[in-house]
DNA sequence: ATTAAACATCGACGCCTGTCAATGTTTGTG
DNA sequence: CACAAACATTGACAGGCGTCGATGTTTAAT
């Protein structure tokens, strides 16, 4: 008995088949990680929305606290990882530290995802 | 001396100021967190892509253990995530389960990022 | 100089998550 | 029926994460 009968053709086709196009390398996969899981937080999904919708389009940490509904150095520790991920960026005006959304950031975001 | 001037007018205006749009919903947050949550993994992403690459848009898992250099427990784990939050579907022919995209829905999941 | 306000940082706590080895379940094969 | 293969589930562990109170830092006002 030839030894491709001994498995079935049907196995042949459908288990263990070929790549038919290059899939995302391991490189990008922990950029897109990182960058998702800065998003990936209700409360940061919040801020994010709150500082776009703000008068000027920016807003200072004492806007955000009391409608957060969180303390002030949570909501601080949420800024911080928006601003390292690249999502908000930060001017200092006397005391008050005002958040802003980075141009693009979001959509690109979305665009590396949809393409995945 | 009137109350009004006690407070700078800089203050007034840059501090505390209105919302000009609404702003996203708690609820539609958490909602959006999980989906990405779901997404923000390294090897989830790459499984998403293998999946897509792989002949005929389907693997099993039997197919994605080995390249992705995980354990069998583990690709199984982080396809069950996908396929709960809606990424992935399963159908079982024989002893294989194939894993297959959902149509539209990592589109849409950019779209809601993008709108936010 | 003192005080107060806005914000960041630190330390600690509980919870969630990614990972694996071991085991269970289902399906096909001899 | 017995055995093997594909896959899921369980249990356990280490590390990461969200949260807060307390404290430090900087700036402005008195």
């Amino acid at each position: 008995m030839p030894t491709a009968q001994l498995i079935p053709l049907r196995d042949l086709q459908s288990c263990c088949a070929p790549l038919t196009r290059a899939a995302i390398s391991q490189q990008n996969a922990e950029s897109l990680a990182r960058s998702l899981k800065a998003l990936a937080d209700p409360a940061r999904l919040r801020l994010l929305s709150m500082v776009a919708a703000h008068e000027d389009s920016e807003a200072c940490v004492c806007d955000l606290t009391d409608p957060l509904g969180l303390s002030q150095p949570t909501v601080s520790h949420h800024l911080k990882v928006l601003v390292d991920a690249g999502y908000l960026s930060v001017t200092k005006r006397g005391t008050w530290h005002y958040y802003r959304l980075v141009e693009g950031a979001l959509s690109s975001a979305a665009n590396l995802l949809a393409a995945v």
